[in-house]
DNA sequence: AAAAAAAAATGATTTTAATCAGCTTTCATT
DNA sequence: AATGAAAGCTGATTAAAATCATTTTTTTTT
């Protein structure tokens, strides 16, 4: 159980922070980043942000993590992404001057920092390191966006569910993998019936082992090798 | 024909700049960029850069349309943007440090200039309003993507392409969709002969005007109906 | 601990779109 | 204008994955 007194997190001392955006900050910059933060425990299931709003700020994830997802027709998710302790998340809509085309929903309890915009893009307009992280990160997720794209257009659900698998392996590290068939299957871009079946075959060719909702990755090469390039 | 010089073009009079990142530029900036670019032309089916290389430059389109594109496992393109006329391309893989994901080649005749990276990086850093501007539409585009994903994991193909034609439609103006049925198949996401049958349907049903190579959207409202949400 | 709700699993069936094979038209080149 | 190559088209067949209908298991709530 997380700590809810939302008053524990200290920019100094936050674990997260070091392999974050805001990891090179010196001193001065993380103290100037505490007094503008504000933080906020969310428990699982809450919606951080939602498709369709304006953002107000962005949100620096410090414990937990979150689904990044469109609704597409039907309703239906689509994972984008699943964030980490460590990223910030909402400002790509900051940038673009657009609504949210995504929405940011806890999968597990988390402890969530705010920024608000004017003192996020101020810091970017002073801060070049910082801005030159953002401007690489919203770079490289536009490539692994266009990977993605041709992922979904030309890869059968077996070979998505291995590539999506490994992405988990990375999300999770030693933690096991732990979403509901339905947000993989909504992550794999497939019906969640399928995946639970290929999932099986999985378990039964020996590549991964399945504790009721947690997923254990086995045979790391047998992914790599059923994802292709 | 297109004047293959590569010495008629010139920043100050480039019709395509206006409305380009380079738009607001005032006469200064205008000039040094002039300086620093060169001209080249490219004909049909002329590669710009090729995925898995690394950047020098960017390329900013003066004349004609280019395919973007990533190939699949088994080499199959999936084109994920088509660039037109005043697009500047290629930066993506500077900011990020990676090698282009994507391969860029013409789909007609073209005139492109280029700027070095280290121009470039220094354009970026000393003008903020095109700083912004490049970051506005890095941040676009990865929403677009999301969208695109979710398109391709959740629409038919029906849709897909209704959706695409839509796309088309905005990029080719008032000139009409010219593309083989292959790469709008690899837009689509969809295999050349449903591409084909699709069309046909579409045609049938008074949507569009085939003209042998050419398309002409009758029945814009139908399409957007069609595309869905 | 029992009840209810949510998630996971299984089997049967249908649908969509890919693949394969062959044919025709269009385009580019000599 | 003739030739070859590329692009476009058509029909038949197959394969992949979605959908539908239930059942079982797990989790949450009372």
């Amino acid at each position: 159980m997380l700590d809810k007194s939302h008053k524990h997190v200290t920019c100094a001392t936050c674990g997260a922070r070091k392999d974050s955006l805001f990891g090179s900050f010196c001193d001065h910059d993380v103290e100037l980043t505490n007094e503008q933060k504000t933080c906020a425990y969310f428990k699982k299931g809450q919606a951080i942000f939602i498709e369709g709003s304006f953002p107000r700020g962005v949100f620096c994830l410090n414990q937990g993590k979150v689904k990044v997802f469109t609704r597409g027709d039907e309703g239906k998710e689509q994972i984008i992404h699943i964030a980490k302790e460590g990223e910030i998340i909402g400002f790509r809509a900051m940038f673009s001057g657009e609504a949210y085309k995504v929405s940011a929903l806890t999968l597990e309890e988390c402890n969530i920092c705010y920024i608000a915009k004017d003192d996020f893009l101020n810091m970017i307009d002073t801060n070049s390191t910082l801005r030159n992280g953002i401007m690489k990160e919203l770079s490289k997720e536009l490539g692994d966006r266009a990977v993605f794209i041709t992922n979904m257009a030309q890869k059968s659900v077996r070979e998505r569910l291995a590539f999506a698998l490994m992405i988990l392996g990375d999300i999770y590290g030693d933690e096991q993998i732990n979403l509901t068939r339905e947000d993989m299957a909504n992550f794999v871009g497939t019906a969640t019936e399928t995946l639970i079946r290929l999932l099986k075959d999985f378990k039964d060719e020996g590549i991964i082992e399945i504790h009721t909702r947690k997923l254990e990755i086995l045979d790391q090469e047998k992914l790599i090798h059923l994802a292709g390039k």
